[in-house]
DNA sequence: CTGTGTGCAAACTCTTTGCATAAGT
DNA sequence: ACTTATGCAAAGAGTTTGCACACAG
């Protein structure tokens, strides 16, 4: 298995692309390479098209849903349902868990630490455990001499 | 003048609605009723309005909609973000994980053993855990068969 | 009676889709 | 060339909202 995993592939995004047995049109080059070239990232499509748009590169907003939606059939990103209204696309598709900064809505890698839990979950008779999602929802520690 | 409405019997939802400050309105009631009753259940508000019109409770899916995010909002009920499209409404409001079913989207409970993961995981400085969410997603299992 | 909740439909957001055009191999 | 992707806009799904009426306290 290819752990495409996360930050470290400097590798050419054609090559990337390629070795999934996708077309290395303009748009998933460049989609690839803004995922791809900064580290983990937390995106969402409309996010990801604005950068996109920034960076001068055409990729509509339905272009950037179809390549984010392939890109995680095929494995090299992952979809989140964290917040519930926006879907979240990681870079990282290694088992970790993530923060959910309640405040701000950012998202944070956790350190696969403790979160060996897949390990420690006895799945029902008949099923096998496809991943598991472990959200650890945050809030601002309220200040000590704050009330409420 | 003391016209009580129907049921004679003990109304424990009305109770219920009081102590969280809230006004018993018959529609409130009427869902109260149909989530509490039956022990810990996972509802979508479609899910919930179908229930409540089967059960010939008058209620739009719009007060279905504000019902639920009310009792979210004080605690009755806990809203999940499994699977992005639909926000799924959870009456188990203690610390507990889910498998869930991706074939057929179903949601159950999991007992809550080696779930203390709140106590393992490190909160970023200045920041407390508010809550973790854990979502076993769970495939059948294909080919080896069983042990008949 | 007074204020709040409800119902309806329209509005909204996020995401998907159909079809003509453009681009990749 | 032949196939597949893109772009646009419209359609869809889920959820929220504004306003008149109904109901609870």
């Amino acid at each position: 298995m290819f752990a495409v995993g996360s930050s470290s592939a400097h590798q050419p995004s054609r090559t990337l692309l390629e070795k999934y047995g996708l077309r290395a049109t303009r748009q998933r080059l460049g989609l690839a390479k803004l995922l791809f070239s900064k580290g983990d990232r937390h995106v969402t499509a409309d996010a990801l098209a604005a950068e996109a748009s920034a960076a001068r590169m055409a990729a509509s907003l339905a272009t950037v849903y179809n390549v984010l939606n392939l890109f995680a059939e095929v494995g090299l990103v992952r979809g989140l349902a964290i917040d519930g209204s926006k879907t979240i696309f990681d870079t990282n598709t290694s088992d970790h868990g993530h923060f959910f900064f309640e405040e701000t809505g950012e998202i944070e890698d956790i350190s696969a630490q403790g979160l060996n839990i897949a390990e420690e979950i006895e799945p029902p008779e008949g099923y096998e455990i496809v991943r598991v999602d472990v959200v650890v929802r945050l809030r601002r520690k309220t200040g000590a001499s704050l009330p409420s």
